[in-house]
This record gives structure tokens, sequence and C-alpha cells, in this order.
DNA sequence: CCCTTTTTTTAGATTAGTCTAAAAATTTGT
DNA sequence: ACAAATTTTTAGACTAATCTAAAAAAAGGG
């Protein structure tokens, strides 16, 4: 790789675009919401896209907003598999729970060395998912789409695999926790409750109550 | 802790304050040491100086050096006690040479989590040093002190074991490889030849002939 | 002991990343 | 469609970490 040096603080903006674009759908991202996303201010993005464009990661049109390059997409790509790949290791070797690693594996992601993400994949056993679900790119940037789907859009009392959550704040993931609800848990649809969006479940055959977030 | 956030920058100039002290034995350390070790010039190691004195880290007074202060020495402990634990891990669990292993450690050391490095100790087995002999502190900054003899002191023919290397370079540490001389293994001394300095061993019952560094 | 060499510090500048305040452009509401 | 509100950019300044060149202090050698 002959790529031009991205530093620590680039890679944050790098990824928070990606992240943008991922909820918007390819729309061209506004200086204010990256701003937001990294608790930084609107100035200081519109200098680091000007900076961003001229390494080629973004296109950036004044008043116009910033759209990754490929080039960008590939470097946002490679640092959420960084980030996924070190979340899988915390979790399944080193017995972190899974709201505990999201701080670590943002220091991690930032490690450079493809020797080492190479080893670390195969050490884990070339995991697809990461601890909450999802999808963990390979070193092309393809990654699994998973063919889920959300549990406030479920209507027919059916049995469904538990398999990745959305919402992925720490008070959530805990309350998860005390319900007994794992990765790959069986979760039965009893009723629906259409008032207020709660669902009557049974989880691997026993019986609980589940609110979407 | 309520240590006052040291930056990677600080943290690099610890280490190598802490490293001279080791090799010069707690004389101060001057400018232009720290400066070479770095790759930086002594200007910039004076203003460094300066901030990690405010700090209380070290003790400086002007054109006479600096000296770690007991907090200044327990960060640059927390430190190498990181560096090393990574380093087992590269080569215990994603089986990395020993050899190539340092650059990706000496990231992987600035990653700031107590919680991470408490329970990486304990995936590891709580080692007591790394992959190259050195002693790993412990979380209060102990380390066990090896009971060793360089190779170069050695006058009795008798049977030794492996421990470590004080030479880390890569050239050197890929040359032992080739001899298959590994931590651990017994080194009988057949032979010395003064007037070089190398040595006829028996390495695990295989003959082979070793030069010290 | 003083004059030369070496080491260290000061002074002044640069770059990356950040901020606030003000100006400019775009968007929105009637 | 145009005035008001919002968003974005520019301008100017700050901090951490670095540099070079020059000044100051310490060390060394007759």
């Amino acid at each position: 790789m002959e790529t031009s040096q991205i530093s620590y603080t680039e890679e944050n903006y790098i990824k928070a675009i990606f992240k943008l674009q991922e909820i918007t759908k390819s729309k061209a991202i506004s200086t204010n919401d990256i701003a937001e996303r990294l608790f930084t201010q609107p100035a200081t993005v519109t200098d680091m896209m000007k900076r961003l464009a001229e390494k080629k990661i973004v296109t950036y049109k004044k008043y116009y907003g910033v759209h990754l390059t490929s080039k960008g997409e590939k470097i946002a790509l490679d640092i959420i598999r960084k980030h996924r790949l070190w979340e899988v290791f915390l979790v399944n070797k080193l017995n972190f729970k899974w709201e505990e690693v999201h701080d670590i594996a943002e220091q991690l992601e930032h490690i450079n060395s493809d020797d080492l993400i190479t080893k670390l994949d195969d050490f884990l056993g070339n995991p697809k998912f990461d601890p909450h679900g999802d999808a963990i790119p390979d070193k092309h940037g393809k990654m699994k789409h998973a063919d889920s789907v959300p549990l406030s859009s479920v209507t027919k009392k059916q049995s469904y695999i538990f398999c990745g959550v959305a919402n992925h704040e720490t008070r959530f993931l805990q309350y998860l926790n005390t319900v007994k609800l794992t990765l790959g848990n069986t979760i039965h649809i009893e009723s629906i409750n259409s008032f207020d969006s709660s669902y009557k479940v049974r989880i691997n055959n026993k019986h609980s109550e589940f609110f979407s977030a």
C-alpha cells in the first residue's frame, strides 16, 4: 500500500462520513452532521474536508457537502474491519461483555499492520460477524449482507433467530443481558401489542416480554 | 487513575528516558541522548522536558539533564508492561516470529485500558517474560530479576539455559532462528576461543558454533 | 585558568487539529 | 420571490509537537 499516510484524526472523519452515508443512503454528507457526530465544530470539519479532498479521499463541493471516493470507502471499510475483528477478540478471547468493547476497539482500530489483521482474523477463525451481529468486511471490503428483519417490523407470530442489534447503547445491551437474550437465540413471537409496540416472546422456550428499542 | 492524560508522544519520551536510565544506571539523562534515541532534535527535547517537568513526570534542571520521578517511572513501567504483554500475545497466539513483533507492540503499548491489560494478562496465563526473555512488570511495576549471565562473560565449560537476548536487532534474532536457538534451550559450552570471543556449543545435544553479539 | 569545543537552551517558524466570531451562501416560509 | 433563518465557510487565533539558526552555558585541554 502506497497510501499517503492517514492520521488517527483523519481516520475518524472517514469513518464518520462512511457511517453517515450508510444512514442517509449515499446523499452528500453535511458539514453539520459530521461535526455533530464527532463532537467538533462545523468550521473544523470544513478545514478537514479540504484536506481529505486534496488526498482524494472525499469529493467536496463548497456548501454542498462531501462524499467518500472509492479510495475513501476502502479506507473506511478497512477501519471497520479492524474494529469488528478486535471486538470479536475482546469478547470471544478476553471475555469482555458485548457492551464493554466499543471504546477499546475504537482505539485498536487505528493500529496499522496488515500482517497483524490477517493473523488476528485467522486466530479468531475468520469470523463473518462481530459480537453485535454486524458483518465484518473481508480484506477487500466485501461483507455478507445478512437477510434479517428488525423486530419492530415483525407481524407474524413465528420463530426468529436473534442475529444482531441495531442499537449499540450500553444500557440497551445490558437490558438484553438481564433478559438473557444472546446472539443465536431463537425468539418465538407469542403476541404483538401494536398499541405500545411491545411483544410477548419466548426465548429458547422460556417466556419473556420484549420491547423494541 | 486521575493521571492528567499523557499523550502518545509524551509516553515515548518517558519510555526513552527510562531506557536510558536503565543503561546509565540512574545518572541524569542528557538532552542529546534523548534526542538521538527518538530521532529528534535537542531543541525539541528541551521543550518536552519543560512540559514533563510541569506534569511532575521528570525533574529537570537546565543544562543538567533529567531524571524520572517515581510517577514517571510508574508510567514507564506500565508502558513496558503493555509492550511486553502484547509481544507475548503476538508470538504465542498469533504466531508472529520474535523478530517481527517490536513495531506492532510499539503501537499497541499506547492503547489505554486497565481492564484490557488485566484481561490480556490472564488470557496469556500471566507470563513473567516476553518472547525475548525480558521480564514483564506486574501491575505495580515489580518485575522478576532473572539471575542470568551474558554468554560473553561465560568462562566455564558447563550447561546453561538460554533465557533471553540483550540484542534485539532483527538480523541477530533471525540468525538465532537459523541456528535453531530458542528460548528455554540448553546450551552446553564445549570450548571457548578467547581470541575472537567465539564459542563452540551444543544446543539440545546438537553441535553448533555460536558467536556472541 | 582561559580559550575552544561541545552541549543545551532560546528565539522564531511551521504544521495539524482545533476553536470562536463574523461573513457568505443556501434554504425556507409565507 | 424575497426576507428571515439556517448552514457553511472564512478569518484569525491557540496548542502540541516539531524544526533551524543563533545564543548561552558547561566541559576540556593545554
